[in-house]
DNA sequence: AACCGCGTCAACCGCACACTG
DNA sequence: TCAGTGTGCGGTTGACGCGGT
């Protein structure tokens, strides 16, 4: 019964990845697909365990992940849900479908653990709590297909609360058209992958199972697709061009509108690597043809997706406002995500 | 200018769960 | 039913950058 570990530890790389291996990781997934982790360092060749690709992918590489610079918004829905889940940082991420768990574990613990814990019992008294090992929601130990249905319920019910109370309680503060935290939940199905991420079976939208397939092939994600790796190319740009800083798009060059703008300068269309030169452009455009998208005008389509699924998410998250028996509301979930 | 301490975050590790034969 | 394997998750670590002295 004892288990090899994930990889033999000899032979494999670990530390930080270069762009080279990145390239080679997404050029692999962009062919095949994530998923299959275990194949992923023998047909590569990567000298790295299949953990560390699969985590690679999911945090840095996977299509529509916003870097740094936690919005308002964001930030007290992480409060929230925090306070609610406890530190399932994978079902809380699912509700931010943009932000990795490890992002999110990174930010509480840096940011506003301390602000919260400095702040006295500030913002939802739970949320000092959320320090304490005894968040409102624990995982069972085990669950029977009934306790887990009760759990599922019951996660929903937390998690829509929490995000009804964050949406409500920044409604005054949203700009007319940024769906931010409504984004979080109707992004890839965010809703109800978050419901059955926080269901037990805690795969969150932003797990990797299927990465960029699982997220709503809206186009939206694809847009993210191109401004992800055309960011992380210009990162990479930036790193070799001598920032200095080992990161390729995190804290350092990052002022996040200027990164997330950046996707379609081109200053980050053409990169070279040690003399290998890189059309941004080319790469991301073609790649990831696993995740069905149409070619639509990025932006319009994504608005449009926006806001249909806001619509819907935010109805959901209102719905008991309304007097809806919460009874209905797995099955209202049910039927609008699957 | 050099040193030091602190904050941040990418990556690693180990455990647990899900799936499959 | 059980063992083996793959994957996901949360906690922790270590390297790097930055500000203060």
């Amino acid at each position: 019964m004892v288990r090899p570990p994930c990889c033999d530890k000899d032979g494999v790389k670990k530390g930080p990845w270069t762009p080279e291996e990145d390239l080679v990781l997404v050029s692999y997934v962009q062919e095949h697909g994530p998923g299959n982790w275990r194949a992923v360092p023998t047909r590569t060749g990567l000298m790295r365990c299949s953990k560390s690709c699969r985590l690679r992918w999911t945090n840095y590489l996977r299509p529509g992940i916003k870097r740094g610079n936690f919005t308002d918004q964001e930030e007290k829905l992480i409060v929230h849900l925090q306070a609610l889940l406890g530190n399932r940082w994978a079902a809380i991420a699912s509700y931010l479908p943009e932000r990795t768990d490890n992002d999110i574990k990174n930010y509480w613990n840096t940011h506003l653990k301390r602000k919260l814990q400095g702040g006295g019992d500030g913002d939802g008294g739970a949320a000092g709590d959320a320090v304490s090992p005894k968040p409102a929601a624990q995982r069972p130990a085990s669950s029977s297909k009934g306790q887990w249905e009760r759990r599922l319920q019951t996660d929903i019910d937390m998690a829509r609360r929490a995000l009804r109370e964050a949406l409500t309680s920044l409604d005054d503060v949203k700009p007319p058209h940024q769906p931010d935290a409504a984004n979080a939940a109707a992004g890839g199905g965010g809703a109800t992958t978050g419901a059955a991420a926080s269901a037990g079976a805690d795969s969150p939208a932003a797990s990797s199972t299927s990465g960029a397939s699982q997220c709503s092939p809206s186009s939206a994600g694809y847009v993210l697709t191109t401004e992800n790796i055309s960011r992380m190319l210009d990162g990479w740009a930036r790193k070799k061009g001598g920032g200095g800083g080992r990161r390729a798009a995190g804290s350092g060059p990052a002022t996040p509108g200027a990164t997330e703008s950046a996707s379609g300068s081109s200053e980050a269309s053409e990169v070279s690597y040690g003399g290998t030169a890189l059309s941004a452009a080319a790469a991301p455009a073609s790649a990831f043809e696993y995740e069905t998208k149409p070619t639509v005008t990025a932006a319009a389509a994504a608005d449009a997706a926006d806001e249909t699924q806001l619509s819907a998410i935010e109805s959901w998250l209102f719905a008991d406002a309304d007097g809806i028996e919460s009874g209905s509301l797995l099955d209202a979930a049910m039927d609008y995500t699957f």
